[in-house]
RNA sequence: GGCCGAGUAGUUCAGUCGGUUAGAACGCCAGCCUGUCACGCUGGAGGUCGAGGGUUCAAGUCCCUUCUCGGUCGCCA
């Protein structure tokens, strides 16, 4: 019979010193020195503690085993000889007098050493996930996940909230994104679908009654992966609250998030209550971007007017957007790779000069700047060692080509962005319908659940040619911070009328909602209360607050970006008996 | 699907202009070492240079095809 652990590898200390104790746990390593003489570090969930092995027998049962191999020691806790103040554990050491063999591992040689594992090629990490896991630097991360999803329960919980589970097999919805399918044994050639979100069982929860819900809920989609987009699931604290406005929704988050990303966050600082909220509009035109990392002191500014007509050939007929950035020090060289990095990732090329110590216009595209020296100083401020970086296009393309340089000036230049910190804010006013670049008739924006501002009075109006329809916001909201966009949400549309309505819009009508979403459409013929809600990424916020650059260090078990579990091999075929079962026959396509 | 980058020992990497037996570090094995803690010292094993084809007297290196991985764009209402 084994003797359980009287402590854990975190615990002893001092004054422990002198009492036998049973510690368990995995071989880290084994320092031989000299003959029968050796310190083992022992490795459990908390932490390690050194062993010494003074006692021949033991020199030779320890020397046999391999490395994380488990086992158990009893022995005694005595003061070190030379302590280590970089161990939790460094004062003492444990002199075992037994060891038992828990669990030997085979193999004497490991795909990667545990305490390294970062290093290693990332698809043998995940071959081995559960090796790379006990590297203790990677276990904090699903630590972190763990209380950060613990933390939001409470902080839900607290608000009146209620946790409900909702279906995980489900229908396929028309929209969005591709679905994952599963074949329906008992309905031959008919499908369910994983939930993309729970968006339409929450919006019935309202319909049925229930005040205020929330899920940590897995959400399904099939599309590509990203480094911040796991490919397959992820996870959205989704919520949403009965008769209650956007508001009530922006209240809620706003006491819920900041405690838990100053209490968790690699940073300890997180904006404070109301969190800045920013037009849709006024965030492209002054960040270039509807995610704007807000802890970049840089803005925008309208440069049409003033440098389209200079004759630098890229600006002719084009918008021109400029950032000033003050007290500029950076190379010639350090330039060059800033815009090189903005047109690598938006495709634009981006100009600049300066406006130097002397006050001359210099750098860059000076000579087209120069005749108009006066002009651009005081209508764009200039200071006196001032960097001015510049874009151009269509509007939504210089815009965008902005919001890419801000970034990249922001991160280069340390006084112009703080980025110890969490910086929140609010994007609002969506517009509720666009022109479609490829259809060129109007569709919806964002999605078609949302509530138009203006109820049914704006979407008449439009009707009857009183109102443009691309002026219509829609009740809709994003969460920001530090420029990654953490949640979408919505005042839903709960009024049949108002749905039919702003389908017929976009050339849809009623037909059309009760066919894509039939549920929906009945329920709220039965007396609807008015709702909002909205779903913050939990593995992005997990991402920020642990400041990992990849998504799969905060998901415990993750795929590759080829949607594959290396670890257990899925997808993988199944039998053919199983195919039977389901209707389904593999056909081979010729590309 | 497009573009970019990578693939050499168990792991991370180096490998010049195409030229001798493809190297290093860590890990592994053996020996030595009684206060190590990234222990140290000595020695050793370990390679289909992702795969296939081509050019050449000669290919890790040049060319073509292909596979895999990562990043990015498309995509993600």
């Amino acid at each position: 019979m084994t003797q359980s652990r009287t402590h854990t590898c975190n615990d002893l200390r001092m004054e422990h010193v002198g009492r036998t104790v049973t510690l368990v746990g995995w071989l880290e390593t084994m320092r031989e020195v000299g003959n029968n003489f050796a310190f083992v570090v022992l490795r459990d969930f908390y932490g390690t503690t050194q062993l010494v092995i003074e006692n021949e027998d033991l020199f030779k049962a320890f020397k046999a085993l391999n490395k994380e191999s488990t086992i158990s020691v009893t022995g005694t806790v005595r003061e070190r000889d030379s302590k280590n103040p970089r161990q939790a554990t460094g004062d003492i050491e444990v002199v075992p007098q037994t060891m038992e063999v828990l669990g030997r591992c085979r193999y004497n040689e490991l795909p990667f050493e545990i305490n390294r594992s970062t290093e290693a090629d990332e698809s043998i990490r995940l071959k081995y996930r559960y090796l790379d896991l006990r590297n203790p630097a990677v276990k904090q991360n699903i630590i972190l996940r763990s209380q950060v999803i613990a933390a939001l329960r409470a902080a839900m919980t607290d608000h009146g909230f209620m946790e409900i589970t909702t279906p995980i097999l489900t229908a396929s919805s028309p929209e969005g994104a591709r679905d994952y399918l599963v074949p329906a044994r008992k309905h031959p050639g008919k499908f369910y679908a994983l939930p993309q979100a729970p968006q339409q069982f929450k919006q019935l929860l309202m319909t049925a009654g229930f005040d205020r819900y929330f899920q940590i809920a897995p959400c399904f989609r099939d599309e590509d992966a990203r480094g911040d987009r796991s490919p397959g699931e992820f996870y959205q604290l989704d919520m949403e609250m009965a008769f209650a406005d956007q508001e009530d929704v922006f209240a809620v988050l706003e006491d819920v998030l900041p405690p838990i990303f100053a209490k968790y966050g690699t940073y300890n600082i997180a904006s404070q209550p109301p969190f800045k909220r920013i037009g849709f509009a006024e965030a492209m035109e002054v960040y270039g971007s509807d995610k704007p990392d807000l802890r970049i002191d840089l803005t925008v500014q309208d440069a049409t007017e003033l440098l389209s007509g200079i004759g630098f050939g890229p600006f002719e007929s084009n918008t021109v957007k400029a950032i000033v950035v003050t007290d500029f020090e950076g190379t010639r060289k350090q330039i060059d790779g800033i815009c090189n990095e903005v047109e690598v990732q938006s495709g634009e090329k981006a100009y600049w000069f300066r406006y130097d110590e002397a006050g001359e216009i210099v750098g860059g595209i000076a000579k087209f700047v120069q005749p108009v020296k006066e002009q651009v100083v005081s209508a764009l401020g200039l200071t006196k060692n001032c960097f001015v970086g510049l874009t151009a296009g269509k509007k939504l393309t210089a815009q965008k080509t902005a919001g890419v340089l801000r970034n990249k000036l922001g991160n280069f230049c340390p006084n112009h962005m703080d980025k110890e910190r969490y910086e929140f804010c609010w994007i609002v006013d969506f517009p509720m319908y666009e022109i479609g670049e490829e259809s060129g008739k109007l569709e919806f924006c964002h999605n078609p659940f949302s509530m138009p501002n203006g109820g049914l009075d704006i979407l008449l109006k439009a009707e009857r040619g009183e109102a443009d329809p691309l002026t219509i916001n829609a009740f809709q909201y994003d969460l920001v911070c530090n420029g990654v966009e953490l949640s979408s949400g919505a005042v839903r549309n709960h009024d049949p009328e108002i749905m039919v309505k702003a389908f017929e819009m976009v050339g849809l009508g009623e037909t059309d909602v009760k066919a894509k979403f039939p549920a929906m459409f009945n329920a709220f013929c039965y007396g609807a209360p008015p709702h909002a809600g909205i779903a913050p990424g939990v593995d992005r916020m997990v991402m920020l607050l642990s400041g990992v650059e990849t998504i799969r260090e905060i998901i415990p078990f993750p795929m590759n970006k080829n949607a594959q579990d290396l670890m257990m091999d899925a997808p993988g075929s199944v039998e053919q008996k199983q195919l039977d079962e389901l209707h389904i026959a593999i056909v081979k396509v010729e590309e």
